[in-house]
DNA sequence: CGCCATATGTTTGACCCCGCAACAAATTGC
DNA sequence: GCAATTTGTTGCGGGGTCAAACATATGGCG
């Protein structure tokens, strides 16, 4: 708590700024752009219909668009009526490339992504845990080298992103914790940028909400305004997607979820708080009630967990019940709090889904009032372990989309 | 939870929306209307600068707000240096009054509120616990037209906005629950609708939201783009103002902080949980721990408790410690999940908030992790009881704020 | 008191962006 | 092969903002 601080925030009271016609502009490029990203190729009409912009504006939106290399036109395919055809518009996938990164507790993964979400390719491997930052780095940069070689001639390289398990600042990509991969006070956006010496920006961002990023965009969660990603490694976080907005917090530490009081006769947490969500139905907590030592994490854990369920181990069973349990009375918190559509289980509550469903609902249920309650669902990801690897490359997409023409003319520039 | 309704929210897939030229007006001209609304009076070029438009287009857009009665140019004061003084631009009241309505626990406000923030009356009637719905809502429109009748014959009612201490659907202002006022599923919107007889819409919303809102505004927190505001009545709620604008979940339930799990081992509470948030931080708690009869409540509690203390009794002070250390790591809590820059407090905390000070921060400074603890402040509101009273003020010409030129438009048509 | 420097309101013209209407083009169906 | 239909294309007009030139209102200075 501090009581001086936020008097700095104070004098930058909200002063509502003004906006020419040039903003319209950008915002009817990125509209055109975000659609045909989210959505694929559609035909000029059908942009029109959706966008509610004029023919003639649609028109010159993509004649703008396909001289900066972002969009090209194809045939018209399917004419289902009368009428002259109109031609597919799609995303030029080598006209805005980026770097995606991942840096989980148990491996870390990089891929190159394009526009429209295309993936040239994918890498992941495994990361001891234990090893410092600067070797990670070291690793990554590596992997990212050859990601970057193996690219098309044509390709632009547009940006980087980044997911990391820890309390990240949004701002310049510090990261402030990382119980679970050992790290504190690392300047992980800065070294990233060098070890790649690449001139791109490179966005640094929580994991959890990468993954809510990615579940919402192209997984289970899609075109869903309101939805919550629970990442399971291992500590619990919590990406928080509101009103189809990434909720961040005032310095990009929201959704720490897994730190919330929830038994206070509960096990201490290496957080030093006892009876923290995540030491209830974390991965420790599995373990624990599993009978399974300590030394086996990640996905030793639970391939373990898995063997022996699949078996019908009833102590398996009651210990995936009993971490379920409070797994759903800490959504049941969350509901209540966001009021979301959907609960997007990620991480590893996504292979374990089918043996935690039932106890999550319940305590979901129990947890939550009725009214929050019975609009939200819970479901497991639809993109399983790539959801932040995915959500970094949108993260760094996003950048293109928001400003289309500024991106290009400041690349060329 | 539910399975199936959340696919009829995916259909409604995020298609985003061109813009037209219009809507660049519209946003232009509530820049200037907010700005006016929030800051007060400012000359013409400070508005220029604030803004960013070009002097041609302030001049243009204070013309056309004058035009429609928002506005009016005053001499210019205190010219500091040379150069031709600028006149100074304040908003017209009169040009649009809202009535707000503020249906509590223990009392019922309404006041007349015009554009800037001018109260034009004020009354607060208490009212009896147990009281129905219908008996409410009959009050208030009796003290509704007494205020209407009282404003001058030149004010332009233009709105009514309602904070209601339950949980609220925003679409339509149905109370699914109000335990504290012992409604359920009550259509309060309409009810309030044509026992008002007026044509304007009337927005209801949840009393913590509105606390948050107006507190934001007007209050400590005028300016701090990330804030929560905790109403502790007969129970708990939260409003959070997220980058600047309220966080209100899917439906608008969002912030039912007061019935998150807290502690399993806790007491029974009336949404049928155990140890909600609110049976060991809110009202029912404090008279639990200081020896005072559940029948006392409300103010006669707030009065008692406030009186002990000040006699610096024991058992009252450990009370108001106890609670004070739940309600601190309840907001830690929301700390870890929201990482706001501000926590304030309304409700009974605030008039109690010197004898929960030390408790609090302790709380919060446990329950929070570092990273988001160190940027947060918790603080007793700037506006004391009314605060939702002058939301619900705000909630209602945000419409007008949001959208001058239309709404004067359907207001003339 | 008159002049200059300075800051700001006012007017005019230009540019950008979008919508509209007329026309041209491409397809289906008869 | 022709009408109906849908959509791309072109030219025009309007709304909105900006930039520049001009007009106005002050303070400072000699």
């Amino acid at each position: 708590m501090n009581r001086t601080q936020i008097t700095a925030g104070r004098d930058a009271h909200h002063r509502p700024k003004g906006v020419a016609a040039d903003e319209l502009r950008r915002h009817n490029l990125a509209a055109v752009v975000e659609s045909l990203h989210l959505h694929g190729p559609v035909s000029r009409s059908e942009l029109t219909a959706t966008t509610g912009l004029n023919r003639s504006t649609i028109a010159d939106l993509i004649g703008e668009l396909t001289n900066l290399g972002l969009v090209e036109e194809g045939p018209a395919v399917a004419p289902s009526g009368p009428g002259r055809p109109s031609p597919m518009v799609r995303t030029r996938p080598q006209g805005a490339v980026v770097l995606a990164i991942e840096l989980s507790v148990d491996s870390v993964a990089v891929a190159t992504v394009g526009l429209g979400g295309h993936v040239y390719e994918q890498v992941r491997v495994p990361r001891p845990r234990g090893e410092s930052a600067a070797e990670t780095v070291d690793v990554v940069a590596g992997l990212s080298g050859e990601l970057i070689e193996g690219l098309p001639a044509d390709v632009i390289l547009t940006g980087v992103g980044v997911g990391v398990a820890g309390v990240t600042r949004r701002s310049d990509g510090f990261v402030q914790l990382a119980p679970n991969l050992g790290w504190r006070n690392v300047a992980l956006g800065e070294m990233l940028a060098s070890a790649l010496g690449l001139r791109d920006p490179v966005l640094v961002a929580n994991e959890a909400d990468l993954g809510a990023l990615a579940e919402y965009r192209r997984g289970v969660g899609a075109g869903v305004p309101h939805l919550i990603y629970i990442s399971g490694e291992a500590g619990i976080g919590a990406g928080i997607i509101h009103d189809g907005k990434p909720m961040l917090g005032a310095a990009g530490y929201a959704g720490e979820a897994g730190h919330t009081l929830i038994n206070p006769d509960g096990h201490l947490c290496r957080c030093g708080a006892t009876g923290c969500w995540e030491t209830e139905a974390g991965e420790a907590a599995l373990a624990r009630l599993a009978g399974i030592p300590s030394s086996v994490t990640g996905l030793g854990l639970v391939d373990t967990v898995l063997a022996r369920a699949n078996d019908g181990d009833q102590k398996t069973l009651d210990a995936l019940a009993e971490i379920g349990r409070w797994l759903g009375l800490g959504i049941g918190n969350l509901i209540n709090v966001f009021n979301p559509q959907l609960v997007v289980l990620g991480g590893f509550y996504h292979p374990l889904f089918p043996f935690l469903e039932k106890a999550v609902f319940e305590g979901a249920r129990l947890g939550a009032l009725d009214a929050p309650g019975d609009i939200a669902d819970i479901a497991a990801g639809g993109l399983g372990p790539d959801a932040p690897l995915i959500g970094a490359a949108e993260l760094a997409i996003s950048e293109v989309i928001a400003d289309p023409a500024g991106h290009s003319r400041a690349r060329s520039g």
